[in-house]
DNA sequence: TAGATTTTTGCATACGTATGCAATTATTTC
DNA sequence: GAAATAATTGCATACGTATGCAAAAATCTA
């Protein structure tokens, strides 16, 4: 039975007051070498590690970042996580992580996040009610929308820019001689398809050019039964563009499943660039969201955010750029 | 600027004291239907919620368990993230998230989890030194290493049985016809990988099968490289048991881009049964990992362990079941 | 109904740290 | 080297909760 080690069995040890003790361990307060030196050594001979929760407790502030994510399933979500979690610890910070089955983050998850008082939250796959968000503002812990974005001006939000790119896909498509073309929607009430959507549908009727469209639900079995449907009922587009890589291959798979040859006899654009996009079988053409910058803008939003309050709403919007693969080569027969 | 609210307020709300409103909101405590309701209304008021640190701070307790991962690539391992979060979620434990890159948890992260006095820890796909084990020891912090086992036997451990596992796709493949196999495996010195290479190589050298191994990582790329040396070197076997799913998704794409024909020319079988094992283009026989089962057993060690810790040892082994899908047919020219 | 027993309550204190303030020590200045 | 200034230290207290103990209230017993 290993008795606790606390500031003060160390400070006993060193031969100075437990403030000392606090001081060497915490940032920026004012100790000599000396004591530092003592102190130190003394801590490593006991053991000794601040304790997190009376740090928190009197300084009403932690270390701790709230992430919520819905759809492991999709591999660009484990890498969001990955990354956050990496850059968020070279900064002394470590990830809550909250799994939400909802569209929307439900009240047990908010119960979570307040209850440890995390220092700020990020939202990877899911929205947030508006009185949700009240909540936050009034504890002052500052939220990001990673990849989503609400039509409320009272979420900072930090997304690829859903429409430039989804213009730039369909005129991409059209470039490459598409004539008959297809939308393939993810889930119908996010934002990123609404505004993959829109982006696409403008472009594409600025050209006068056939589109059709077709709901998903943002997953591969979405992709791959949509895409089969589509098939049967003999309405094969030149091309496709999809809401998302992972619905993409299956919209690939489908395709290969009915020797309908890519990108011959009909091209594919997929949107996020994971990893399985390149995967020799698919070389799925997409677009690579920035996820350096995205990862980058929201960190250093919600720094300063738990620096300095302010509760500034603004939606960010980062570009990003297509990956011409051999999904959507120059069609020749 | 609302002001915090803490249980002071709430017993001055709601005439008693603040040792009658914490025992309101501390399991098991004595306290009257009528104080009860007067402070659940007094709080519903106020918007009261009990602190997580100062509790912590003075039960010695979390409720968070920390959960290391290594490969968040291998979809494998976000599933079991979702799993644990969600059942943890039921019995009002949170995850903090640690992402490590070595195959050993180093002393940072160890630190993260001591210092938030986490109250139990799971190593998803790394392991551990003996001397880090001892500080969770000296700590009575619980610790799994799920999906790895150490020979040391200081550890809890809960794995597939992949001993077992392995010498039944060994029985698999010869009984379909194999004559000349290959083993793929993943990185060397990593518990499934050995236990799947020994139980593999028990049997195929029982029935005086030729055998080749080839040294791999476990990621897609690895197995796609090493598939492709192995065409290249003309050394194709007529069946391939490979360390896990996602390798050998990169397998099957090697010699699908060799239009060598799987099943007919070779046969693949994978470890894990990920999603994408399924997917028609893949269709990929392989083992399953009982993993609700695993983590069933994980948890139930776990919890009786934060609440009566004996740091016991033991390798849980838990069998799975072969799953038959397209890649290992009968072979019929 | 009075006494015995159980349940509920409030008081006071403890958990391990950070921090304002005053006292002490070290450093600078002339 | 003395005075002025700056840096460091210790003291005491606060953070928000849980809990042992004793007092009070409620319930039971006969």
């Amino acid at each position: 039975m290993i008795p606790k080690v606390t500031a003060k069995d160390v400070a006993k040890l060193a031969g100075v007051s437990q403030s000392s003790v606090s001081r060497v361990y915490f940032e920026g307060a004012s100790v000599s070498a000396k004591t530092k030196k003592k102190v130190l050594e003394a801590a490593e001979e006991l053991g000794y590690r601040p304790n997190e929760f009376a740090r928190s407790l009197i300084t009403n502030r932690t270390k701790i970042i709230g992430l919520v994510m819905k759809g492991v399933q999709n591999p660009f979500y484990p890498q969001v996580l990955k990354q956050f979690t990496s850059e968020f610890k070279k900064i002394g910070y470590s990830i809550l992580f909250v799994h939400t089955n909802n569209d929307e983050i439900q009240k047990d998850d908010i119960d979570i996040l307040l209850n440890y008082h995390v220092a700020a939250v990020i939202i990877t796959d899911a929205t947030l009610s508006l009185s949700a968000m009240e909540e936050f503002k009034d504890n002052k812990i500052p939220v990001v929308l990673f990849n989503r974005k609400v039509v409320k001006s009272d979420f900072y939000s930090v997304c690829c820019n859903n429409l430039k790119a989804s213009e730039a896909i369909g005129e991409f498509l059209i470039a490459e001689g598409c004539t008959k073309l297809a939308y393939i929607a993810g889930n119908a009430n996010t934002s990123t398809s609404i505004e993959r959507e829109r982006g696409f549908t403008n472009i594409v009727e600025k050209h006068n050019v056939h589109l059709k469209k077709y709901s998903s639900d943002y997953t591969y079995e979405g992709g791959y039964n949509t895409a089969r449907e589509i098939i049967s009922k003999k309405q094969l587009p030149d091309g496709f563009f999809v809401a998302n890589d992972i619905m993409a291959l299956g919209v690939l798979d489908a395709l290969r499943e009915n020797q309908i040859a890519v990108p011959n006899d009909t091209k594919v654009v997929g949107f996020d660039n994971i990893e399985m996009a390149s995967w020799p079988t698919y070389n799925l053409t997409t677009w690579e969201q920035p996820m350096d910058e995205m990862i980058a803008e929201t960190m250093t939003y919600l720094i300063n955010e738990i620096e300095n309050y302010t509760g500034i709403a603004k939606n960010i919007e980062i570009d990003g750029k297509l990956i011409v693969r051999e999904t959507t080569k120059k069609g020749v027969d």
